[in-house]
DNA sequence: GGCGACTTGAAACTCGGTGTCACGTTAGCG
DNA sequence: CGCTAACGTGACACCGAGTTTCAAGTCGCC
């Protein structure tokens, strides 16, 4: 509900315009109980983001140990892919007003860039040899930046292309 | 100067403890001579930051038309390595610094994002068949990331590893 | 001397975020 | 039924970053 009118009012005037008693007046609650809420501004926006993170490294370890480690990232996203596909009218605005402003951008990559020990950990409970820390962490990073990319991409494509596709175009750039 | 009182109080107090009065005091003149130098408190750690972009953008364009894409960044990126190597104690320092300190590690990054649109423009050029807009983008992405990790390792390490072998390293992890 | 550009300082203001306290509601329990 | 503890909410004070505006200096230059 909260979210809902804060969403609202961000994609109405932006999210650098609105502030948060704009959000608590429209909303008619005190200024007090949308930071209790949402934590900072850019939560109103990402809070869904949250949960994400553990669902993609859970995806990852779900992945068979004999798998390719490309593989294995490409499908732990297929995780997020079906989350925008699911309601992709509502990502599509949310994906859109977070490209457009510096802040949430910015909020949305220190949410993932918190992912990235997990699914790091996630490669290296995988392999079967070990393998040096350094490896793991570039390759969680890479598949990360692959979706961010390939999510910039379909936004601003207005849903024509097909975020699966792109998603393997941005992997596939990775192999040569 | 300036950026020198501030480097010392942030190392000694740490970045979040010293307000910009504090910067100001310690130096002798205004807040606003701060702010006005700064920009953002930020700003007074990442300054010299703000020039590598073009730099590497410049590398990246004088390497030869032929050379492979991974090639040509892990050579683009040696213009960091080299700045980096040249004064080891201060990168040190600073590298510390912005690794524990969250609003630095995100400023960060978001300079170097910035940097993201200019090296894929620059592969782009590069190409001799033209390719499509996301596997530069995903490749100068992944290559960004490969300097960040290998520079955290460096930092972790206190400059007993070689940041050009843990750059190496890095760009490995990509090619399987 | 006078003019204009640049630098600095001062102060008021906006806004995000933290912390505290008081008030009401509700649930649990004797 | 009444007591209490927990919780959600609002009100308020507070801090610090960043913006803006205005009022001096300070310098070079004609």
């Amino acid at each position: 509900m909260l979210a809902e009118v804060a969403l609202e009012l961000f994609r109405r005037d932006g999210f650098d315009k609105v502030t948060i008693n704009d959000i608590a007046a429209a909303a008619g609650v005190s200024r007090s109980t949308v930071l209790r809420y949402f934590g900072t501004k850019e939560d109103a926006v990402l809070g869904a983001f949250d949960a994400h993170g553990e669902q993609v490294a859970g995806a990852l370890r779900a992945r068979p140990s004999g798998e390719d480690d490309w593989t294995a990232l490409r499908y732990a996203l297929d995780i997020v892919v079906d989350i925008y596909r699911q309601d992709s009218e509502a990502a599509l605005a949310t994906t859109r007003l977070v490209l457009a402003t510096p802040a949430l951008h910015t909020r949305q990559w220190e949410k993932q860039h918190s992912w990235r020990p997990a699914l790091a950990q996630a490669l290296a409970e995988r392999g079967a040899s070990p393998r040096p820390e350094i490896t793991h962490t570039v390759r969680a990073a890479a598949a990360l930046d692959c979706l961010n990319i390939a999510i910039a991409h379909w936004a601003r494509s207005d849903n024509t292309l097909n975020l699966d596709d792109l998603l393997d175009e941005a992997f596939a750039a990775l192999r040569q």
